[in-house]
DNA sequence: AATAAAAACAGTAACAGTTACTGTTTTCAA
DNA sequence: TTGAAAACAGTAACTGTTACTGTTTTTATT
């Protein structure tokens, strides 16, 4: 692969990497159109998907039907918030002992998990708890 | 809410019980289509979406972006294949001390989890070793 | 059995998120 | 400086899903 420096890139990169949730195709769109007026949600798209081939973030996919995007590639837990919709990142470790569970009364092969944990976000609790 | 019978959600529901892996509306689809040769797609899916609403089955998002339909109720973890792409029911108890542990260093509600164990499957298995 | 209102239907158009295509502009090694 | 490759903006196309239309089926009431 070959590829050539993209200042929309950049700011599609550095725009993910200000944010703790994870956003999507769309709402990367909408904010680095702050920065580059007339860029088109196509280049979004592809820079996004380019970004996650190479491995520098992490294509997230919620169950809402809609990519989410992460500029954290370490693996993680996420936690979805149920009001606000929001992907956020969980400080735990990963629980290998679960795929063993999984593997022990299954016959095919285990080879990892994906986990969302889903409630209500610290900002959400927060609103209703006032 | 007020049913009234229908032939074709009948098919749906028993075509969808005769599956262990967990079929995407096109495929119940297809396959109800021949005993409905006339069946609409529509219909597969509005009765896909009323059959879920009701309870009487599980609308799966798996994460490649398309539904999946379950006819088994009562929660369950699955297992996805990353090679054949089919949904797999896992008979394993809940794991309720993982949202103790998600909670832990967390600010917001843990309420609970979603997990999609991968791999490959019994049927890949046997193909590979084979 | 006849009837009529409600529900479901088949068929199709519309919709949202995403990807692919076009001709133009930018990058960067030679 | 230049030219090929890559990325771009803009837009059309694609896919899974939902909504709309006029017709048929169901079912409770006669």
């Amino acid at each position: 692969m070959n590829l050539k420096h993209s200042k929309q890139r950049d700011a599609i990169k550095a725009f993910l990497m200000t944010r703790v949730d994870h956003p999507t195709a769309d709402v990367v769109y909408m904010n680095v159109r702050e920065q580059f007026p007339n860029i088109s949600l196509g280049t979004v798209y592809r820079n996004l998907t380019l970004l996650a081939d190479i491995g520098e973030i992490d294509r997230i996919r919620v169950g809402d039907g809609i990519d989410h995007f992460d500029a954290t590639v370490e693996p993680h837990y996420h936690f979805i918030c149920t009001s606000c919709g929001s992907v956020i990142d969980l400080d735990m470790d990963t629980l290998v002992e679960m795929d063993e569970i999984a593997s022990s009364n299954f016959d095919g092969q285990v080879e990892g998990h994906i986990t969302y944990f889903y409630g209500s976000c610290p900002a959400c609790t927060k609103q209703v708890t006032n």
